[in-house]
DNA sequence: ATGAAAGCGCTAACAT
DNA sequence: ATGTTAGCGCTTTCAT
């Protein structure tokens, strides 16, 4: 019994000896049939393994598309990973699908994307930032469907917005290794000539610094992704530099897990020594000897949001514009 | 300037003055207009930001879609991250947009993913590994379009398959501890109830002990995702119940890492009491105090060549069934 | 409760 | 080099 791509409504319609309307309302659960025609109707798609041509459903005028756009920086990255795993997990579990895109932080990346999406005429689309280029955001009002931005969050969004100030993030943490005491800060960081959300973690960083009258004593933001080699080596480049500082903020926890590796192998101590703090709280922070002190995001919440908060979009549902998804600041002991 | 869904052909070529076949045919590159038609038309479509509507391309009878659906188990995993990077970039530059799904291990949520992808009318499928449902098989046989199993090599595949053998990675990592001497082994993995390639790899490394006269002394197989805390507590569930193991082989690198932390933190000497083995070449282990003995996997290589393939067989080129992408042992300093 | 007709935007096949 | 025709499979609209 092989389902086909052949067989269309008007084929299941001839069988039951009706007409492919009524094939059309009974699959679609409409209404205007009969019990006993639905059953046989099934029945009939049943045996023949019936395809329904989505294709030619989105084709017509006024139709509807099931079709989701979601963009990111990368895919091999654990925290956008999980954030998609989420999102897609919400979206197929709605009745939608995905399709993919990623731009390594450069906008024109996303325009030629999107552009390639916008042929597909999707229901919907879900970006991650709020750094667009002019034909982006003109071609997303040309659109004119529900767009999400998300991570990054955006007061003053296109259309819906979820997410965390990374400025406040950085901020947050500035002030709190502060509070302990710390006086002589490095950071270091990735990807060095793109703008990235790390770019505004460190930015907000910089500004509690300021606040305290202070200010980064050395920073070394490296051409990479995020990694831990690249912290392991950004650490060891940065300290070559810079010998006096009490404490290094990293662009991400993987970074920072790599710098405290580097800091072990030369035998500083942390958090004596020197301080560490991160970002993301990521999971291979959950084996290190000591817990790091970080900030958390909740990434499936956040996929999981941004998918739902596309959907009451996409369904004409009330849908508030902007969504804050707090992030926590994990004090731990190492700085 | 705005760009518009609105716009089509028919709008281009009344502009232009000629009938909307030739806007088709200049849009398309075919032959069959002057020059000076072709610059009236592309500054035509350029002016009114004309988009194509791929999906009434896709709609006619003998139409072509530039869709490609892929699924994995999971998105947030480091290795599969990473080959869908390579698997997006390759097919986007190749000009087909990708649709995505995952399974998390369970051939049945294949098997719905791909009965909604195949209402798309994808141009491929490219899907990991070789374990399938019998209606995804039945599906993909009446699809008639160009199937790619990865990462677990079939040397019996639905169509292409291309990757290697897990059971024979597990069988060189036996081979290699046994050849150091180790002689009680324990081995450490995830996702009990499913059945995962890493679950292959174990049993090629129990042949290679079998092969030797021995076999495991103890294994501990987690109902968790792999990753680092479970390889920790994985570890510790261990050898709370065999304590006289020589080395243990772990589901992947991020596990036998987890699982280092957790030896560390009980003063165990990795490799004078105890013997670690990874498996996957991951970034983690880049910053290790100690070279991890692993094998690593190239990623970037499959998810570009399984792309490839794929397109290759779409566009009917000459494409062989089954591509052996080898992994390497690399012996460290840990077993 | 059911059916008939029109049409979505594009391209293959067949003119001219 | 260019135009005309037909039709993809479905849903919307308007009958009956």
């Amino acid at each position: 019994m092989g389902r086909s791509t052949k067989t269309g409504l008007e084929d299941i319609a001839r069988a039951v000896g009706v007409s492919k309307m009524t094939v059309s309302r009974v699959l679609r659960g409409s209404s205007g049939f009969s019990e006993e025609t639905r059953e046989r109707v099934l029945s009939e798609v049943e045996k023949r393994g019936y395809l329904p041509n989505r294709i030619a459903a989105a084709f017509g005028a006024g139709a509807t598309s099931t079709l989701v756009g979601v963009c990111v920086p990368r895919f091999a990255s654990s925290l956008f990973g999980s954030t998609l795993e989420s999102i897609n997990a919400t979206l197929t579990r709605l009745g939608y699908q995905t399709m993919i895109g990623s731009h390594d932080q450069m906008p024109e990346e996303e325009e030629v994307w999107l552009k390639g999406l916008a042929s597909w005429r999707p229901a919907g689309v879900i970006l991650v930032g709020r750094r667009h280029t002019s034909d982006t955001l003109s071609l997303l009002r040309d659109l004119t469907v529900p767009i999400v931005e998300m991570w990054d969050l955006n007061t003053q969004p296109i259309d819906v917005s979820i997410g965390f100030s990374h400025f406040d993030d950085g901020y947050r943490m500035g002030k709190y290794l502060l509070s302990r005491g710390r006086e002589k800060f490095g950071y270091v960081g990735a990807m060095a000539n793109r703008t990235t959300m790390g770019r505004n973690r460190c930015e907000g960083f910089e500004a509690a610094l300021q606040d305290a009258g202070t200010a980064l004593a050395a920073r070394e933001i490296l051409e990479d992704h995020p990694g831990f080699y690249a912290g392991y080596y950004g650490t060891e480049t940065l300290l070559s530099r810079e010998q006096k500082l009490d404490s290094i903020y990293y662009h991400d926890d993987e970074m920072a897990i790599g710098g405290m590796a580097w800091l072990a192998s030369q035998g500083v101590r942390v958090p004596d020594d020197i301080g560490v703090a991160g970002w993301g709280g990521m999971e291979a922070a959950s084996i290190q000897p000591r817990r790091l002190t970080t900030i958390t995001v909740p990434t499936t919440l956040i996929g999981k949001t941004a998918a739902e908060l596309l959907v009451g979009r996409m369904r004409g549902e009330p849908v508030r514009d902007v969504t804050v998804i707090p992030t926590h600041l994990v004090p731990g002991e190492t700085g």
